[in-house]
DNA sequence: AATGAATGAGCATTCATTCAT
DNA sequence: GATGAATGAATGCTCATTCAT
């Protein structure tokens, strides 16, 4: 199935990352991923050089997916508003749509296993975001804030919706409720 | 140092709670607490009967600690908006005072190293914040919304404006901080 | 209920034998004997210096519980094929009575941890059999034969119907099975 | 010297008979059985999933020796005595040209770490000589007797004459103890 | 390139023995 | 004498990584 390497080393992330949110880092043997992924330990082992530098290509791919996901369509959105809503939206339904990235993100993103370098690359992505708050600060949309906690807030009240939505199952209305969580952060931060 | 067996766990759990949070579960050998802790490692398990034990008695003593500080002095509070606040405030001087205690609670919370028992435990401590929230709701304070969705933001909130302030060092002011984000969060769930 | 150092000498013998046979030598931990037989851990080292000490101990007082039964009422027998009835009838009842004590025998007659010094101790008590035999070939009532060949295999053969006694439970007749079996081993050495 | 993985095993099988026979199971580290193995401990680990498996292998190989030993040659023998002496000769020779498997079999026929399985995997080899007993005692060559009895007299008697042969050193004329021998048991169970 | 057998350091836990009380 | 808490060496087993094929 996995024929060029590129598929392999793609299967053998995906295995990781369910193995890992699943597991946990140590508790997950390279073995184990190495057949989930249909692959032998030693082209495992090719493929990444270590089982660190494993988890980091998992943790740096999953966090570029959610960015990639959060900042899609911001583009059409003339208002500060519409964008700010826009990606709160798409975090959402990224974070519904692919439970083992984000449970995996919440579970490594504080753990010794992720190197620091791992996380700037991977925070880069979320420059968007920044920009996308100062300029709402700019334009007095938004209250002259603190831009770097309004964000982390934002971030953390995204996952805590996410959270509820995928403990309690199945979802009617994935809008209503992006709606009605994010009039509570617009107030939170809205001048 | 520690004399009688209730020192010896004290000892064992303060140095469990440090290198847990820095290493990981199983990346902290057990003679490392030991060590650490200036006992055998005989001793460690006349203490605790497993390894899992230990993790969870730090789990549940990190989690007791955190509710009873968040709790303190409500009941000298008149408004909900007052109470609200004061565990708002507790909450984040107690996470700026017990950065590891935090650390380790985020990391291990969901993990599979504790038992859902210890969870559960645990979590009826925060009974009384369900309580005010509810409160609040009935005498119209706030807005009638989903209560364990609210609490999860708030949780989630204070947990990353704790983060920030650890992430920037030293605080000049806390209270300001406390007031500026309570301000957020007050705006996103006050009716 | 022990209160003087030979009773507890005998209680932790007692508990080790029943331990020991059901456990194994390794398999025992020094402190559940002296759990099991109602003393502290430093107790038992005080009666005996080492575990091994204890083993050693255990052994030789079954085998000499052993030899005592084999030979009780010789003296009443006056013919040879009498004498060495009454010892194969003595050792089987001894035997079923006994059976920790036969298995025990048993299981560690060959073991490394019992020392040769004990064996030796140990054999010195089943002289009279020796002797009983050598009557019998120099009475002529025997066939003229390798005598320690012929101890070892009728004493094998006791074994083999106390164990065949034990495992098929309750017996009705033993006597029966006492005579029928020494005409079997009788017939083998009788001239 | 041990190339592929069936010379391994026996490599380890062969170390782990005379270290357990010498020193006990629990007595005996894997470390010690490995290392003698001229192996890893990683090796002995995937040739045997656990000590209790290696035991179990050895108990069964050697009893699986014995039996085909055992055997060999009756269906020359015309009458059931020749049968019958046939397996006596065998076994006793089997076992001076066997001491670590015999004794090994001694010391662990009742213990603990042997299963119930493995037990009666092994003791179906044996069945040739219960239907040699039956066959005799139909064709009132042999007593009518307890045929299970009988087998287990013989077969502790042969372990006696094989355990005197060992102790007394080298032996002259094995096959005049095998006559004689012979003659006490067959006197013992036929007609 | 791909495999998977082999390695051996590392770890949770046990337990014989000691010794302060 | 009696106790039982404390010790720490010892052991079965795992698993990241290598390397011969």
């Amino acid at each position: 199935m996995a024929e060029n390497i590129a598929d392999k080393k793609a299967a053998i992330m995906k295995a990781a990352l369910v193995l890992f949110t699943q597991r946990g880092f140590q508790g997950t043997p390279t073995s184990m991923i190495s057949e989930s992924a249909g692959v032998s330990t030693g082209t495992l082992f090719r493929c990444f050089a270590t089982k660190k530098d494993l988890i980091n290509s998992v943790y740096f791919s999953a966090k570029e997916s959610m960015s990639r996901a959060t900042s899609e369509g911001i583009e059409k959105e003339s208002s500060i508003r519409g964008k700010i809503k826009c990606t709160w939206g798409n975090s959402i339904r990224w974070g519904v749509d692919h439970p083992f990235e984000l449970m995996f993100i919440e579970q490594f993103s504080s753990s010794p296993f992720i190197t620091d370098v791992t996380q700037e690359e991977a925070q880069k992505n979320f420059g968007f975001l920044f920009e996308l708050l100062d300029e709402g600060i700019r334009a007095k949309a938004l209250k002259n804030q603190d831009r770097d906690l309004a964000i982390y807030m934002m971030y953390s009240a995204n996952v805590a919706v996410v959270k509820k939505i995928l403990n309690y199952g199945a979802v009617k209305d994935i809008n209503d409720i992006i709606d009605r969580s994010f009039d509570i952060v617009w107030n939170g931060i809205a001048r």
